[in-house]
Formats: structure tokens, C-alpha cells, sequence
RNA sequence: GGGUGCGUAGCUCAGUGGAUAGAGCAUGGGAUUGCAGAUCCCAUGGUCGCCGGUUCGAUCCCGGUCACACCCUCCA
């Protein structure tokens, strides 16, 4: 039985879809105006896992992830590039894509843009001021009236008068409560703008998902996700704008990430301490990032530090080695394992303990090889469906192991298969001294040797 | 100040109303190896933040307290 954390009432809860066998989910994504973050990568991941996970157990799951293609930030960031923000936000879309493909995520079902969505935008904010929960500014702004909604702060647990202790905006003239929010923007002369009842303008940054949200899987769906940061405003003001509209529930599970930091701080962009995905991507490879932000259950904090990539690599390392030289077979004969890790991953996702389940299946093949390989080999294809789960070890396990030569004196593979059969020759005449210097060799250029009984294998430390 | 979490092994993290609290890495020993590596076995290592309550029994539930993080402003 799935159970998942749910924000809206801060306990674990069984998960019930709407519909029997199904699942619709949406997650905010990224503002389209810079690369992705480490931040943005373990969105990505994680929710990527969450819909692998929901479909191995048999859901068919919509997912929709909006992309924002409109917004002060990706107007601003354009001026000062001198170039249309169309351009600018179609090379951060394409950048995004190639970071989530290196990533190994795979592609929601639907990827939902901002300006595609004006005509369902608008009329969700007409729908709002015949109902009477948004006004019209006398600049054009048309804004959301947070006090004729009677749930607002359900999920964030805050209260309107909390909100008003905690006060730090500058007061909007045309706000009527300076808790109010924007629905609609009027433009400014040159800016990128929309027609609408209300005049040029565009769409406030929380109504899209709304309009998004709504169009794309109904009033109402099952899972809405997110950065924690988002869970207020962002989120409780779609919650307001949505339920507003439809007078339906929104949604019925909330599920909120956890951030990455750095050095005891929040890595954001705005502190500027971020690594982008790129930037990790060429000191480590995909695989080891994406392990590295499953070792931490999705709702924690995860800290950066290149150890625990270095450790990444280890842990990855264990496990190819573990189905290094195995036939590929049926996968069978790990079934306790497969219940441990399914265990873990329907007590909300809890990714660290599905790894924990995987390595004491990895100790049960490096155990079983011995005696009996065909049944090895069987349970390391178990070990690879549990980490298709996860997105993990689904490459050739020679090609992980032994990785890729970098730098211009660096081995080529033919260059240290010829060592190797020189030590070999070296090690049958009990030269041990050579066969010594032979791998000292190799090991300068990172590269080692492990003698088994069925010849020498080699790895990139 | 308000909200939401969290505090468990040296590090990163799991877990549980009850018998010796677990994993990976790190450390020590053994097996294996020409030596190493990989692997297996064993071990070291935790007063489960602190105080109190409920209970036959709490690390786990409840209350309080301290520390930390995030949110209350754009942020994944």
C-alpha cells in the first residue's frame, strides 16, 4: 500500500487516486530564463522517480510539468540581452531538455508553456471576478481578493492575520489588502503582452498553473508537486484562484522537495552559491548525480559536497560490479528484495531505504556467484529492473566500469588490453616484478587491475 | 514574532510502542590472492538532542525545552 506524505494535512496518507488505475500529476517547473540548477535537477529527478515508481506498480500516470515562458525575470534577463524573450526562453527550453535527457529523466506527458495558455488563463480570471474573488485595478492590473476565499493558508498552515503580523511588502497602491495578488498584468509600453477584457497585458506568475493545472487534467487531480518553496504563496494561491473558479477541490496530495544546499546554506539563485547541471556534469557523470540526490529521502535537505559524489561513484561502482560478467537472464530469485524495496518505496518514496534494499541484494549475487552463476545472474537482473525504478543502472556495465579516457596522454582501451596481456605473459613466468611495475603503471593512469579466475579485469579509479 | 520540518554510528542517511537500533562509506581483523584489487565473513563504533508525562515497557506517542533548517519577499 502506497502512502504519501500529503502537505495539505501534513500526514502520511494512503494514496487513493481519483481514478482507479490512474494517476494525474503536476508539478511546477522551471522560469525558462538561465540554465538548471542543482536545484532544478533534483525537481526533475524526483519527481521523475515518483512517476517511474507509480507506473511500475501498475498506475497509468498523466504528467503534466509546466513550463514558465512569461515573467518579470525572463522580460528583464531578455532586455538586457537585447533579444526577444521568445529566443531567450527557447534556448533555456532546449538547455533544459538536453540537462533532463543527460539526466536520464524522462519526459512528462505534457509540457504545458505559459503563452500557449492565454486564452484558458483569461478566462480563468474572468471566471474569478464574475464570482467575486479578484477586482480590477485602475491600472489594468486585476488582482486576487486573498479575503473572499475562505481556505486561504490551508495548505501553508498560516492564518490571514499570521500573514499580516509577518508584513514586510511595500504596500501596492491598487491592492485593495496587501495580501492580494496579481492575476493579470497590464504591460508597460514595450513589453511583451496579451490582449485581454482588461487591456494588454500578461499572466501572473500563480494563475498559469491554475489555468495549466486545470485544463490539462481537470478540477480536480490527484498529485500537485514542487519545490518546498513554493508551498507558499505560490501554491496556496493556486489552491485560492483553482477552488475560487471551480468550486471544486483542487487537489488532493501535495508533495513538497526539500532544497539542496551548500556549505549549511540554501543553494538558490538569488544567494548565487548554485551549481548548474552542466557544471557538475563535467566533473561527474549523470549517474552518480542522479544517485547522489536519491540517497536523501525527496522531503530532507540534500547537502552538496563533492564527497558525496565521490561516494556516488562508489556505491554505483559496488553495484555494476556486482553484475560485472553476469549473462543477461530472466530476472528471478530476489524476491524478498523486490519486497523490502517496494516496502520502502510505498512508505513514501523513501529512496534511501530502496537503496539499502538493492545493496543487500548486491551482497546475496556477490555471495551466490560463486557457486552458482546462473542464479547470480537472475537476481542481477532484479537488481537492474529495481534500479530502472530508479533511474539508475541501466547502462553497460563495462562501459560504467571502465568509464571513459580523458586528457590527451590518457590510455586508449587497446593501449591497456596489450599492458595486460604483457603482465599476464610477465605473471606466467613468475615475473612478479614486472607484472608489479606493469600495474603501478596502469594505476598512475588511474587505471586498475583486478586478477579474478576468469582473467583480468580492468576499472577507471 | 508566526508557520512547517528536523535532531539516530566518524560522515551521509534509514528505521521501530517491546528482546542484541540498521545501510553505504570510513576503521580494524580473517578468508581469498604471488602481492594487491574486487568479493565474502567477523569486529569496532550509538546514554537514538535534553527534561518530563502516558504505558507493564518509549529512541518511537504526548507536553515542554534547546539547537538547526526552510517558509512568511523572487526562488525548485
Amino acid at each position: 500500500m502506497l502512502k504519501v506524505y500529503n502537505d495539505l494535512t501534513n500526514k502520511k496518507e494512503e494514496f487513493i487516486p481519483i481514478e482507479p488505475g490512474k494517476v494525474s500529476m503536476y508539478v511546477c517547473g522551471m522560469t525558462v530564463y538561465d540554465l538548471c540548477h542543482l536545484g532544478h535537477a533534483r525537481v526533475m529527478v524526483v519527481f521523475d522517480v515518483i512517476c517511474r515508481y507509480l507506473q511500475a506498480i501498475g498506475y497509468k500516470v498523466t504528467y503534466v510539468r509546466n513550463i514558465t515562458d512569461i515573467d518579470d525575470k525572463i522580460i528583464n534577463r531578455a532586455n538586457k540581452n537585447d533579444e526577444p524573450f521568445s529566443e531567450l526562453t527557447e534556448r533555456f527550453i532546449q538547455a533544459m531538455h538536453e540537462d533532463e535527457d543527460a539526466l536520464g529523466v524522462l519526459r512528462p506527458t505534457e509540457e504545458p508553456r505559459a503563452t500557449t495558455h492565454i486564452s484558458e488563463i483569461v478566462a480563468m480570471v474572468e471566471s474569478l471576478l464574475e464570482k467575486g474573488h479578484a477586482y480590477v485595478g485602475s491600472n489594468g492590473d486585476v488582482y486576487y481578493s486573498v479575503g473572499s476565499f475562505d481556505g486561504y493558508g490551508k495548505l501553508s498552515g498560516k492564518t490571514i492575520e499570521d500573514l499580516r503580523a509577518g508584513e514586510r511588502v511595500e504596500v501596492e497602491q491598487e491592492k485593495r489588502d496587501p495580501l492580494d495578488f496579481v492575476l493579470w498584468k497590464a504591460a508597460k509600453p514595450g513589453e511583451p503582452s496579451w490582449e485581454s477584457p482588461w487591456g494588454e497585458g500578461r499572466p501572473g506568475w500563480h494563475i498559469e498553473c491554475s489555468a495549466m493545472s486545470t485544463c490539462c487534467l481537470g478540477d480536480t487531480f490527484d498529485i500537485h508537486g514542487g519545490g518546498a518553496d513554493l508551498t507558499f504563496p505560490h501554491h496556496e494561491n493556486e489552491i485560492a484562484q483553482s477552488e475560487g473558479a471551480t468550486g471544486h477541490k483542487f487537489v488532493n496530495y501535495w508533495l513538497h522537495n526539500g532544497f539542496v544546499r551548500i556549505n549549511e546554506e540554501k543553494m538558490s539563485k538569488s544567494l548565487g552559491n548554485f551549481f548548474t547541471v552542466r557544471e557538475i556534469l563535467n566533473s561527474y557523470r549523470a549517474e552518480e548525480v542522479r544517485y547522489f540526490i536519491l540517497t536523501s529521502q525527496y522531503r530532507s535537505p540534500l547537502n552538496y559536497d563533492n564527497e558525496h559524489l565521490d561516494n556516488a561513484r562508489g556505491a554505483l561502482t559496488r553495484f555494476y560490479t556486482s553484475m560485472r560478467g553476469l549473462p543477461e537472464v530472466e530476472p528471478a530469485g530476489a524476491e524478498r528484495y523486490r519486497e523490502q524495496f517496494t516496502a520502502a518505496m510505498d512508505d513514501d518514496f523513501n529512496t534511501p531505504e530502496a537503496l539499502a534494499a538493492m545493496f543487500d541484494l548486491v551482497r546475496e549475487i556477490n555471495r551466490t556467484r560463486k557457486s552458482d552463476e546462473s542464479a547470480a545472474a537472475a537476481m542481477a537482473a532484479e537488481l537492474k529492473e529495481m534500479g530502472s525504478v530508479l533511474g539508475i543502472l541501466q547502462g553497460d556495465v563495462e562501459a560504467f566500469l571502465r568509464g571513459e579516457a580523458t586528457g590527451d596522454d590518457a590510455l586508449s582501451d587497446a593501449d591497456i588490453d596489450s599492458l595486460i596481456q604483457q603482465r599476464l605473459d610477465a605473471r606466467k613466468q613468475k615475473n612478479w616484478a614486472e607484472a608489479d611495475r606493469i600495474r603501478d603503471q596502469l594505476q598512475e593512469a588511474k587505471i586498475l587491475l583486478e586478477d579474478g579466475a576468469g582473467g583480468t579485469n580492468w576499472r577507471r579509479g
